[in-house]
Order: structure tokens, then sequence, then C-alpha cells
DNA sequence: CATACAATGATACAAAGATACATTTATACA
DNA sequence: TGTATAAATGTATCTTTGTATCATTGTATG
């Protein structure tokens, strides 16, 4: 991967890394589904420790861009578009939604019940 | 074998594989003396290493739902604990909870809004 | 200075994959 | 029909990969 560390900056490791993955699937060199390099493999790369690259991909994680996986490796997500969202989002839900009535129709449980049991998760 | 893996989860793939046969289990989808897919069938249905299945499976041998055999393959036992049901169903249900509460808030909605979609669903 | 905080590093852990193995069943063939 | 061989199936063990937690370092701030 082209990416390129700045030790003086001071602006930290981590954030860097962050911002320069997301120049990369700006600019298209990352793509939806492309594997990163381990943490290992990209923090020998840059000559900083792994969990630093570590940090980054969580980041990157939690923005919703990639998706890392204990045991498997990270990946780049599908992007949803903001602006072609609100329908969409609505759409997802509601269809999550109709999936868990479903399942738990199938386990003879009903709608009333299926909120409950949402309700008493502790959350 | 109706499994449907969610990779983003946090919860591991391993412990997805065991709740959600124990669901087709309390459902009825999978009777007693059924026999289960083979290890490197279902991982490759499911694009998993087959030693996750494996291990699912072990873990579902332990806790006395399948039976699995060296070179012969695994089977849905006989329930001899009777309340194992009901645990089961409860099991399946706050699995099933979790797993759409995840789901939402993936996409930025909140307990209380997840609920009401629920209940704004004609059914 | 002292102390607090943020960034990074070090170490131990957990989940998943890769590879080689043991057991059972199926098949070939004399 | 008996036996050898291959194929199918689960098991054991090690490696790879990300995670959690604590220690270290540098720097601001009083």
């Amino acid at each position: 991967m082209k990416l390129d560390l700045d030790f003086r900056s001071d602006v930290p490791l981590t954030n860097q890394i962050v911002e320069q993955i997301q120049h990369l699937l700006a600019s298209g060199a990352l793509k939806p589904n492309d594997q990163l390099p381990t943490v290992r493999a990209l923090a020998l790369e840059l000559r900083v420790n792994f969990n630093t690259v570590a940090r980054a991909y969580r980041t990157l994680d939690e923005a919703g861009v990639i998706s890392t996986q204990q045991g498997r490796g990270t990946y780049i997500l599908e992007q949803t578009h903001p602006e072609a969202g609100q329908r969409l989002k609505k759409d997802a839900l509601e269809s999550l939604a109709r999936r868990y009535l479903e399942e738990t129709a199938r386990l003879g449980t009903s709608k009333q019940e299926a909120i409950e049991i949402l309700q008493s998760l502790n959350s």
C-alpha cells in the first residue's frame, strides 16, 4: 500500500493512516471488498507498532468504511451513499423488522412478545 | 441449511452457527435423528473455514444437542430434558433480538426507533 | 518541577484459517 | 466374498489475524 507517514508531523500516526486510506478509497485505488494488509504487515511496512495500525483500522471500522474481522482480515465495505440514503434506509429498516417478526413467529411468538423481548435487553 | 452469517457482527462466527442451529431446532426445522451437513459442506456454503463449523458442532455436541461421529457425520439427538426446549426457545428469541438491534444500530437507529418500526408494521 | 493526558509500544489473548491426521464407509478387484 | 484402497468425515495442532490491557514516552499545564 502506498502510504507515507510523516513522523515529524504533529498529526498522530493513527490519524495519518486513517486519512490516507480514505484518500485511497476516494481516488479509487481501493475498492469495495478489497482486502487491506494485515495490521502486522502494514505496520512492518510503515515501521510502526501494529497496534497503531489496528487503531486506525478500528476508527475506519466505526466509521463504516471497512470491516475488521478477527482471524480473517479487514475488508473495504460497500459505500452507502448518503444522498441516496433516506428512502433506502427506511426500506432497509423495514425489511430488517419484517425478518425479525418472521423469525420470531416461526418460534411461535407474537409481535407483542417479540417487542417485549427487545425491551428487556439491557442496551 | 438456512443459515445466514453476519461477518460484520461482533458475535463470533462459531457462536452464530451454534445459535442458528439451535433456532432451527427450536422452530422445528430440524428434528431428532436428522443428519446435519458435513463440516466441509456447511463451511463451503457459509464461506467459512470448516474448522469454524467443526467448533460450532463440538459446542452443540458438548451441550448434548447433537452427536458428532468421526467418519460418519453429525446427527440431531433426542432431547432428553423437556425443559431444554423452553431454554432453547428463550435463547433463540434473545439472540434474534440482539441481532435485530445490532443491525438497526448499524443504520444509525436507536432501540426505541427500532421498536417503533416494528409496531408500525401491519401484521 | 509535578502531574495529567494523549500517543505509541509491548505483551498476552481470542477467533478464524491451514494443514496433517484418525476413523468410518464405500469401492475395486482378485 | 474377502481384502485392499480410496474417499468422506470429524479431530488435533499450529499459524495467522485482530483485540484487550497495561507500560512507556512525550508534552502541555499548573
